[in-house]
DNA sequence: TATACAAATAACAATATGGTTATATGGTTT
DNA sequence: AAACCATATAACCATATTGTTATTTGTATA
Protein backbone atom coordinates (compact mmCIF):
# COMPACT_ATOMS: atom_id res chain seq x y z
CA UNK A 1 0.00 0.00 0.00
CA UNK A 2 1.26 3.45 -0.84
CA UNK A 3 2.11 5.78 1.79
CA UNK A 4 -0.79 8.39 0.62
CA UNK A 5 -3.34 5.61 1.25
CA UNK A 6 -1.78 4.28 4.31
CA UNK A 7 -1.74 7.96 5.85
CA UNK A 8 -5.60 8.33 4.61
CA UNK A 9 -6.44 5.63 6.45
CA UNK A 10 -4.15 5.85 9.59
CA UNK A 11 -6.53 9.91 9.57
CA UNK A 12 -9.44 8.03 9.85
CA UNK A 13 -8.48 6.04 12.57
CA UNK A 14 -6.96 8.97 14.64
CA UNK A 15 -9.71 10.70 16.23
CA UNK A 16 -11.08 9.10 19.83
CA UNK A 17 -14.36 9.25 19.25
CA UNK A 18 -13.86 7.05 16.05
CA UNK A 19 -11.78 4.22 17.71
CA UNK A 20 -14.45 4.27 20.44
CA UNK A 21 -16.94 3.72 17.23
CA UNK A 22 -14.81 1.19 16.13
CA UNK A 23 -14.55 -0.57 19.92
CA UNK A 24 -18.19 -0.84 20.33
CA UNK A 25 -18.65 -2.18 16.45
CA UNK A 26 -16.17 -5.01 17.69
CA UNK A 27 -19.26 -5.96 20.55
CA UNK A 28 -22.00 -5.71 18.36
CA UNK A 29 -23.00 -3.69 14.93
CA UNK A 30 -24.66 -0.83 15.56
CA UNK A 31 -27.18 2.17 13.89
CA UNK A 32 -26.42 5.83 14.19
CA UNK A 33 -28.96 6.38 16.72
CA UNK A 34 -27.72 3.94 19.00
CA UNK A 35 -24.00 5.44 18.73
CA UNK A 36 -25.89 9.09 19.16
CA UNK A 37 -26.59 8.43 23.33
CA UNK A 38 -23.03 7.15 23.94
CA UNK A 39 -21.47 10.17 23.18
CA UNK A 40 -22.21 13.55 23.44
CA UNK A 41 -22.06 15.16 20.13
CA UNK A 42 -24.83 15.87 17.51
CA UNK A 43 -26.56 12.90 15.39
CA UNK A 44 -24.78 14.81 12.43
CA UNK A 45 -21.51 14.75 13.99
CA UNK A 46 -21.49 10.84 14.56
CA UNK A 47 -22.90 10.61 11.08
CA UNK A 48 -20.05 12.10 9.69
CA UNK A 49 -17.66 10.07 11.37
CA UNK A 50 -19.43 6.83 10.41
CA UNK A 51 -19.18 8.07 6.85
CA UNK A 52 -15.58 8.67 7.38
CA UNK A 53 -14.66 5.13 8.45
CA UNK A 54 -16.84 3.87 5.85
CA UNK A 55 -14.85 6.06 2.93
CA UNK A 56 -11.61 4.31 4.68
CA UNK A 57 -13.40 1.07 4.45
CA UNK A 58 -13.02 0.57 8.01
CA UNK A 59 -16.61 -0.08 8.33
CA UNK A 60 -19.31 -2.15 6.19
CA UNK A 61 -23.46 -0.72 6.44
CA UNK A 62 -26.75 -2.49 5.98
CA UNK A 63 -29.69 -0.60 5.97
CA UNK A 64 -32.65 -2.34 7.53
CA UNK A 65 -35.52 -0.61 7.39
CA UNK A 66 -35.25 2.92 8.32
CA UNK A 67 -32.06 1.70 9.79
CA UNK A 68 -28.68 1.29 8.99
CA UNK A 69 -26.42 -1.06 10.70
CA UNK A 70 -22.61 -0.37 10.63
CA UNK A 71 -20.36 -3.23 10.96
CA UNK A 72 -16.57 -3.33 11.27
CA UNK A 73 -14.07 -4.85 8.79
CA UNK A 74 -11.35 -6.31 11.00
CA UNK A 75 -9.34 -7.20 7.55
CA UNK A 76 -9.03 -3.74 6.85
CA UNK A 77 -7.59 -2.66 10.36
CA UNK A 78 -4.97 -6.13 9.66
CA UNK A 79 -4.05 -4.39 6.93
CA UNK A 80 -3.63 -1.59 8.02
CA UNK A 81 -1.23 -3.07 11.04
CA UNK A 82 0.54 -5.06 8.39
CA UNK A 83 0.88 -1.64 6.27
CA UNK A 84 2.99 -0.09 9.39
CA UNK A 85 5.15 -3.14 9.86
CA UNK A 86 5.74 -3.32 6.07
CA UNK A 87 6.01 0.09 5.12
CA UNK A 88 6.99 0.96 1.15
CA UNK A 89 11.33 0.71 0.85
CA UNK A 90 12.92 3.74 0.35
CA UNK A 91 16.11 2.62 0.23
CA UNK A 92 16.43 4.16 -3.40
CA UNK A 93 16.17 7.55 -1.80
CA UNK A 94 19.18 6.96 0.21
CA UNK A 95 21.31 5.17 -2.59
CA UNK A 96 20.45 8.80 -4.31
CA UNK A 97 21.71 10.92 -1.45
CA UNK A 98 25.20 9.09 -1.27
CA UNK A 99 25.32 9.01 -5.29
CA UNK A 100 25.01 12.98 -4.84
CA UNK A 101 27.55 13.30 -1.78
CA UNK A 102 25.10 14.03 0.88
CA UNK A 103 25.69 11.72 2.89
CA UNK A 104 26.60 12.49 6.78
CA UNK A 105 29.09 10.58 8.24
CA UNK A 106 29.98 11.20 11.60
CA UNK A 107 33.11 10.36 12.86
CA UNK B 1 -3.44 2.69 26.35
CA UNK B 2 -6.32 5.02 25.97
CA UNK B 3 -8.13 6.19 23.44
CA UNK B 4 -7.09 9.98 23.16
CA UNK B 5 -3.33 8.55 23.56
CA UNK B 6 -4.06 6.56 20.65
CA UNK B 7 -5.67 8.97 18.69
CA UNK B 8 -2.44 11.28 19.40
CA UNK B 9 0.20 8.45 18.15
CA UNK B 10 -2.29 8.02 14.89
CA UNK B 11 -2.18 11.31 14.44
CA UNK B 12 1.43 11.46 14.36
CA UNK B 13 1.52 8.51 12.14
CA UNK B 14 -1.08 9.73 9.64
CA UNK B 15 0.80 12.04 7.26
CA UNK B 16 2.71 10.49 3.91
CA UNK B 17 5.90 12.73 5.01
CA UNK B 18 6.28 11.31 8.36
CA UNK B 19 5.83 7.86 7.34
CA UNK B 20 8.45 8.04 5.00
CA UNK B 21 10.94 9.55 7.65
CA UNK B 22 9.59 6.12 9.37
CA UNK B 23 10.17 3.77 6.59
CA UNK B 24 14.33 5.79 5.76
CA UNK B 25 14.70 5.19 9.41
CA UNK B 26 14.24 1.59 9.28
CA UNK B 27 17.00 1.70 6.71
CA UNK B 28 19.36 3.92 9.01
CA UNK B 29 19.24 6.47 11.24
CA UNK B 30 19.32 9.92 9.69
CA UNK B 31 19.68 13.79 10.48
CA UNK B 32 17.74 16.78 9.38
CA UNK B 33 19.94 17.55 6.97
CA UNK B 34 19.68 14.40 5.10
CA UNK B 35 15.98 14.16 5.01
CA UNK B 36 15.72 17.59 3.20
CA UNK B 37 16.79 17.51 0.14
CA UNK B 38 14.85 13.97 -0.25
CA UNK B 39 11.32 15.45 0.33
CA UNK B 40 10.17 18.93 -1.59
CA UNK B 41 9.75 20.88 1.63
CA UNK B 42 11.90 23.22 3.74
CA UNK B 43 14.40 22.09 6.66
CA UNK B 44 11.94 24.19 9.38
CA UNK B 45 8.64 22.14 7.78
CA UNK B 46 11.12 18.59 8.00
CA UNK B 47 12.03 19.61 11.58
CA UNK B 48 8.93 19.97 13.12
CA UNK B 49 7.48 16.30 11.43
CA UNK B 50 10.66 15.20 13.30
CA UNK B 51 9.75 16.53 15.89
CA UNK B 52 5.72 15.51 15.99
CA UNK B 53 7.56 12.30 15.47
CA UNK B 54 9.34 12.74 18.57
CA UNK B 55 6.67 14.04 20.88
CA UNK B 56 4.78 10.65 20.21
CA UNK B 57 8.10 8.60 21.07
CA UNK B 58 8.16 7.18 17.36
CA UNK B 59 11.96 8.36 17.34
CA UNK B 60 14.53 9.24 19.69
CA UNK B 61 17.42 11.45 18.91
CA UNK B 62 20.91 11.39 19.34
CA UNK B 63 23.42 14.58 19.41
CA UNK B 64 26.37 13.83 17.61
CA UNK B 65 28.43 17.28 17.03
CA UNK B 66 26.45 19.95 15.10
CA UNK B 67 23.77 16.99 13.81
CA UNK B 68 21.38 15.49 15.39
CA UNK B 69 20.53 11.90 14.22
CA UNK B 70 16.95 10.12 14.59
CA UNK B 71 16.53 6.81 15.18
CA UNK B 72 13.29 4.63 15.00
CA UNK B 73 11.55 3.40 17.85
CA UNK B 74 10.46 -0.08 16.71
CA UNK B 75 8.64 -0.72 20.11
CA UNK B 76 6.17 2.21 19.77
CA UNK B 77 5.07 0.79 16.31
CA UNK B 78 4.48 -2.27 17.73
CA UNK B 79 2.13 -1.03 20.67
CA UNK B 80 0.57 1.41 18.50
CA UNK B 81 -0.61 -2.01 16.27
CA UNK B 82 -1.55 -4.11 19.55
CA UNK B 83 -3.02 -1.16 20.62
CA UNK B 84 -5.54 -1.14 17.74
CA UNK B 85 -5.63 -4.86 18.05
CA UNK B 86 -6.76 -4.45 21.18
CA UNK B 87 -9.01 -1.54 21.64
CA UNK B 88 -10.47 -0.60 25.24
CA UNK B 89 -13.75 -2.52 26.01
CA UNK B 90 -16.64 -0.51 25.67
CA UNK B 91 -19.51 -3.00 26.32
CA UNK B 92 -20.38 -1.36 29.55
CA UNK B 93 -21.56 1.77 27.62
CA UNK B 94 -23.71 -1.05 25.73
CA UNK B 95 -25.00 -2.29 28.86
CA UNK B 96 -26.20 0.95 29.89
CA UNK B 97 -27.97 1.80 26.56
CA UNK B 98 -29.96 -1.66 26.96
CA UNK B 99 -30.74 -0.68 30.29
CA UNK B 100 -32.13 2.60 29.25
CA UNK B 101 -34.24 1.07 25.98
CA UNK B 102 -32.51 2.96 23.91
CA UNK B 103 -31.61 -0.49 21.80
CA UNK B 104 -32.63 -1.15 18.14
CA UNK B 105 -33.77 -4.47 17.87
CA UNK B 106 -34.62 -5.31 14.31
CA UNK B 107 -37.21 -8.14 12.91
C1' DT C 1 36.56 35.85 18.36
C1' DA C 2 34.26 35.70 14.02
C1' DT C 3 32.28 32.66 10.69
C1' DA C 4 29.74 28.79 9.14
C1' DC C 5 26.62 25.12 9.27
C1' DA C 6 22.71 22.23 11.45
C1' DA C 7 18.56 22.44 13.69
C1' DA C 8 14.81 24.67 16.17
C1' DT C 9 11.54 28.30 16.83
C1' DA C 10 8.49 32.37 15.56
C1' DA C 11 5.10 34.44 12.86
C1' DC C 12 2.16 33.84 9.35
C1' DA C 13 -1.13 31.83 5.51
C1' DA C 14 -4.01 28.26 3.31
C1' DT C 15 -6.44 24.19 4.03
C1' DA C 16 -8.37 20.36 6.82
C1' DT C 17 -10.90 18.84 10.79
C1' DG C 18 -14.66 18.42 13.99
C1' DG C 19 -18.26 20.50 15.95
C1' DT C 20 -22.87 23.16 15.51
C1' DT C 21 -27.94 24.06 13.68
C1' DA C 22 -31.14 23.76 9.85
C1' DT C 23 -32.84 21.14 6.19
C1' DA C 24 -33.33 17.30 2.87
C1' DT C 25 -33.82 12.37 1.92
C1' DG C 26 -35.36 7.55 2.59
C1' DG C 27 -38.33 4.41 4.54
C1' DT C 28 -42.35 3.18 7.79
C1' DT C 29 -46.81 3.63 9.51
C1' DT C 30 -51.42 5.51 10.19
C1' DA D 1 -51.44 11.12 1.40
C1' DA D 2 -49.64 12.71 5.78
C1' DA D 3 -46.93 12.22 9.73
C1' DC D 4 -43.00 10.27 11.75
C1' DC D 5 -38.43 8.59 12.55
C1' DA D 6 -33.48 7.62 11.12
C1' DT D 7 -29.86 9.28 8.50
C1' DA D 8 -27.40 12.32 5.42
C1' DT D 9 -26.18 16.76 3.68
C1' DA D 10 -25.58 21.97 3.70
C1' DA D 11 -23.80 25.99 5.58
C1' DC D 12 -21.21 27.70 8.94
C1' DC D 13 -17.60 28.45 12.81
C1' DA D 14 -13.41 27.56 15.75
C1' DT D 15 -9.31 25.18 15.94
C1' DA D 16 -5.64 22.14 14.13
C1' DT D 17 -2.52 20.99 10.52
C1' DT D 18 1.07 21.79 7.21
C1' DG D 19 3.46 24.54 4.66
C1' DT D 20 6.20 29.10 4.06
C1' DT D 21 10.12 32.72 5.23
C1' DA D 22 12.86 34.98 8.79
C1' DT D 23 15.34 34.48 12.87
C1' DT D 24 17.52 32.22 16.86
C1' DT D 25 20.22 28.67 19.10
C1' DG D 26 23.89 25.26 19.39
C1' DT D 27 28.24 23.43 17.91
C1' DA D 28 32.53 23.33 15.14
C1' DT D 29 36.22 25.66 12.98
C1' DA D 30 39.23 29.36 10.58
Amino acid sequence: MEFEKIADILKALADPTRLKILSLLRIRDCCVCELVPIFNISQPAISKHVSRLKTAELVHETRKGQWVFYSINEKRLEEIGYALSHLPDLSEELRKLEQQGLTVTCE
